[in-house]
DNA sequence: TAAAAACTACGAATAATTTCGTAAATCATA
DNA sequence: TATGATTTACGAAATTATTCGTAGTTTTTA
């Protein structure tokens, strides 16, 4: 799986949170955090669509642009060379670190207290 | 706090394990994963350290290398910003979707439950 | 102590990423 | 239908990251 550079990921979250976009949609969603030409978002997506990221339809004058890959496939992948990266391989390193360092709910501990029975469980 | 580059990474990596170490040793030590230059490791370690994440001090003719920040501290910052562009803040997010999609063995789910009593209790 | 070996400094080439200007095409509307 | 607004294509500049060669210094050792 291709791996997104900073921006292209910037690209693609707003991809996954709107939904299929115009180029136009993308760069002023993007301008709300930092300037940045239309041109240079345009760009971007066309190369994101070079190498796989991105595929497009035609409407009218307009392209609209949407994620090749699933947005979980996506995350996982990126989570995968994160955790090869920084933490050995091991998943729960990172779990165990990003537990340890983040305020978290109670409700948010009791999700994740219900996913590990189910992991451990079998069934629920 | 800076942010280091994939090929800083690697080098951190290696202090972390290993030490304050010299040029030669982290060179040796990639020269394992793949073909990389004496110099290109030095020019690197040289740059990370006029970036100031890394420091050094002399032993007779060698440098001796060492990460300025803390293992914990650089990770934590790392898993701060790979929450904030991917799980849009999330940090629980994140541990549902690394534990979602990874093995665990039944000894790691148990780390992870007793760190989750910990953050419930207040006290273990 | 002279030659070889290992090290540092540093400039610069290469590569990857991001940025944007310009030209041409498309569409809306006056 | 022609003027203006919006869009696309594309080349190339600017920026950032990576790689390495060469020169000069220090240390080892024959």
């Amino acid at each position: 799986m291709i791996k997104p550079t900073e921006s292209e990921l910037e690209i693609l979250g707003i991809l996954w949170s709107k939904g299929p976009s115009t180029v136009r949609v993308v760069n002023d969603e993007l301008s709300l955090k930092r300037r940045v030409g239309y041109t240079t978002t345009l760009k971007l997506m066309q190369i994101m669509t070079e190498k796989g990221l991105l595929r497009r339809k035609k409407d009218s004058r307009n392209h609209i642009y949407f994620p090749v890959a699933k947005e979980d496939d996506t995350k996982n992948a990126m989570i995968q060379r994160f955790i090869d990266t920084i933490f050995d391989g091991s998943a729960t390193r990172l779990v165990m670190q990003a537990l340890g360092n983040h305020e978290t709910t109670p409700e948010e501990l009791e999700k994740i207290k219900e996913l590990i029975r189910e992991k451990e469980g079998g069934e629920k």
